[in-house]
DNA sequence: ATGAAAGCGCTAACAA
DNA sequence: TTGTTAGCGCTTTCAT
């Protein structure tokens, strides 16, 4: 084409508003360039990064990315079904997974899927994740080697697979260590104000606890304050802390939480990588993958640990 | 139609595997039902529940949410026209703004857009927007009832409108107050970190500062922490702090951080329901409205308020 | 109640 | 280099 023509022709079109309709051109070329990503789990605060970078790297590989809400797995599906019917090319599901039918019309319709922070029982979708049974233990470990004996277990959602398992391999350490045991095990316990009102409970109870596992870093810093402020107590050394997910809360030096972390960075950039290379490469079966998360010792147990900001060893497990 | 017929061929749709194609519906209605969300500002941890409301509102209103990233202005611009070009119903933009000639574009499209936390000098884009010269008046004179007389102001990023705005309002406030003036004056501090050490070059300086202006609550939380840690200040009595979001660790006992709170609830489902509104009656003219923004006096400034959790009114401005 | 035909805005393949 | 044609998967209209 002649410059000339071409920048004539750009001119006229710009003047008269046209664009080109790209949802004509996906019809055409039977490729629609968008992404669906259905998340659950809002409360979780990392989330908004990793929304972040999905939605730059998808853009910068010259993806849409379609989002959706959802509470519920039911939810889930019809979210699924949509994104299907809008032809997405490939579609990312956070903290929660659809119904086995729902998943085998995206198999069969060709779209790749791929779980975050959820597991699924057959290898055909790509799923990515943590370990949240050596989770648990770790937590268990941290507590039971620091010399603490009487835990108090503050559970959050037990409708939730990640604090199920976690729950879990806790009780089996503590199954496995005479001396060690549970004296108070809450369900639904979620955020600061939460926190700080069951230390209360927790002191005064007939059983005093001397060291809690928190299902959100949020909760354990309420305990925290419970725990220094209204209750007077000596952290780490009469009381210990274990919380999840090393926010930044965590760190900060009011608080130097114990805490858990997960490579989030690492598995967000993974997810991608999986999608993509599914994307370029059709064929290509999904892959699991288990992100190993570590605990982070810093000032609120005792032991070793003094505000150790060290990056854990990143190990995947790959099936 | 028959019921049986009906269940027969949606039977047998279904094992097929059929799927409606959602593309080419929308290429015959005319009518895409998808809505263009351009993010910028990623760091503001309210952000994360804008997300979550816009997506649940517009999925429940039938509507699919296409997200993108911008960083900048071209950014926005690129965001903007790839979303013309998918045929988007509308779109909000948040935290940052499109050039004139390519909202122009879309002014031709036909396509409603709404501007969240940015202003537009013309009438022609519907925003919605927070006083932000109020809010800097607002901080001034709550540090200068408080008898504080020597401030230090935070500032952010000196390239965001509403950093700008407030120092600009706080900057007339002193001017027009005798005996209160700024004896420090620094741009681009951001996080905690930076807070807390600025904070001991705020008392090494030669002219100490007797209270802070914060350009977020994870700054001023580090500065406080600087403080009372560091340099065992008494906060509120001899060093006075303020800072602006009213994030939920502002509130926690620990803290209890004079802020200022935004109606960020409001101004999400108000943004929402003036584009619901626009694109049912797109004859409707684009508005402009103003939130109030409020500082609620907690524990980091001297003065009446003692840890008040009141609502602030909430007064809306609409041209 | 069902079938046929037109066309949304685009790209791809072909012919001029 | 340019123009023509077919058709992506759907809805709408009109005829059966």
């Amino acid at each position: 084409v002649h410059p000339r023509t071409r920048e004539r022709i750009l001119a006229i079109a710009d003047r008269l508003g046209y664009r080109p309709n790209a949802l004509a051109r996906g019809l055409i070329v039977q490729r629609s360039s968008m992404i669906g990503l259905i998340m659950a789990g809002w409360t979780n605060p990392s989330y908004l990064f990793m929304l972040r970078r999905f939605t730059e790297r998808l853009q910068q590989e010259g993806y849409q990315v379609m989002l959706l809400t959802s509470s519920s797995e039911e939810d889930t599906d019809t979210a699924l079904q949509q994104l299907l019917q809008y032809q997405v090319e490939g579609v990312f599901i956070v903290s929660t997974q659809p119904s086995l039918p729902v998943a085998r019309a995206s198999i069969r319709a060709g779209t790749p899927v791929v779980l975050i922070n959820r597991n699924w029982p057959s290898a055909e979708l790509s799923t990515i994740n943590c370990d949240n049974y050596d989770v648990g233990r770790q937590m268990a470990h941290t507590l039971v080697t620091a010399g603490y004996r009487r835990l108090a277990l503050l559970q959050g959602d037990p409708a939730l697979p990640p604090n199920v398992q976690r729950c879990e391999a806790i009780r089996e350490v503590v199954a496995g260590t005479s001396g060690f045991r549970i004296v108070t095990d809450l369900a639904r316990c979620l955020g600061y104000d939460a926190g700080r009102q069951i230390m209360q409970a927790l002191w005064a109870a007939d059983e005093r606890a001397d060291c809690v596992i928190c299902s959100s870093d949020t909760t354990a810093l309420g305990v925290l304050d419970g725990a220094r402020f209204d209750l007077k107590l000596g952290v780490p050394d009469v009381f210990g802390i274990v919380g999840v997910g090393d926010s930044a809360q965590a760190t900060w030096s009011a608080y130097q939480l114990t805490s858990v972390r997960f490579p989030v960075d690492e598995m967000i950039e993974l997810a991608i990588d999986e999608l993509l290379s599914r994307l370029n490469d059709p064929s290509q079966p999904p892959r699991s993958m288990t992100a190993r998360a570590t605990v982070v010792n810093r000032n609120t147990t005792r032991g070793p640990g003094q505000g150790s900001a060290h990056i854990p060893d990143k190990r995947w497990v790959t099936r």
